[in-house]
DNA sequence: ATTTTAGATGGAATATTTTTGCAAACAGGT
DNA sequence: ACCTGTTTGCAAAAATATTCCATCTAAAAT
């Protein structure tokens, strides 16, 4: 299934000068496979079978996070998610939709920031993060449903 | 100073259709008085003259939250704050600005929250939150400072 | 003014998530 | 095969938010 993304993560860890170790590849590739960034219950959960300590995935999330290889999304419920951004930066290049009714975090890459011009002066702004909440296509019942 | 934050308070509570008790006017009044959104702790702290116990301020300001006379923002270091805000509503109706040094917090009230009609089908959304993350005027060294 | 009652409060305790300390294990290079 | 700095595992601590239940109070009714 995700062959290549083994490969990828790999690659991504030497880009950015970390050692490949089993736990962060597994993380990795994990969270290359997700469509919607994990909370770091979510990947213990998923990464049982790898036997990865959940000490252990909060800090190389942490990592990670420094690296600029994931961003780290505050949903609302108090419990932080990670996904993997190509934008290569600490921040958020896209805004994400949070779904009020099934909690799921969705990235929604391909849409612009805002512009933010409007600042008073002597303010200097690093990074920006919007957050839509409202109900999924799921949650509204407007999904045509072709099977997966 | 703020004598007639205290009828304001009373007024609102009215309004909303809440209990006037001591210490939800005495929180209400600290909001309204505090130029940012404050945290639980912070409220706590400066309201320890009321006596006002932190189960009941947690309380209050969720019993606020649900009337819409506050708003709660997530700053990033995983604390709620509130402040009073002026729309009523329970969502954000401005952005706002975190100081990634001092923590500080500010409403920018004032500004229009950006245009999102670039959604997929399906997708509704009920509030959106933008927060600008960088250095407030005090951390850039921006400000003239002319006393206090 | 007294009574009544739904709602608010206090204090202790629980839940959940994040964060740290230290010794053992490991990756990557020589 | 060996060395060194990094990473991991386990236990434990911190910090914040949330719940429970008995008691008290605001505000309306008598």
């Amino acid at each position: 299934m995700h062959g290549e993304s083994n490969e990828t993560a790999i690659n991504i860890l030497y880009q950015a000068g970390l050692k490949r170790t089993p736990g962060r590849i597994a993380l990795l590739k994990l969270l290359l496979s997700s469509p919607h960034p994990l909370s770091q219950q979510e990947i213990a959960s998923r990464l049982e079978k790898v036997r990865l300590n959940r000490v252990s995935i909060y800090r190389s999330l942490h990592t990670f996070l420094q690296s600029g290889i994931v961003h780290r999304v505050e949903s609302g419920d108090r419990t932080w998610r990670f996904a993997v951004c190509g934008c290569g930066s600490r921040g958020h290049c896209h805004p994400h939709f949070i779904c009020s009714r099934c909690g799921r975090v969705e990235c929604l890459s391909g849409f612009k920031m805002p512009e933010t011009g409007y600042l008073q002066p002597g303010y200097v702004v690093e990074e920006q993060e919007l957050y839509l909440r409202g109900r999924c296509a799921t949650c509204t019942g407007a999904v045509t449903g072709d099977g997966s």
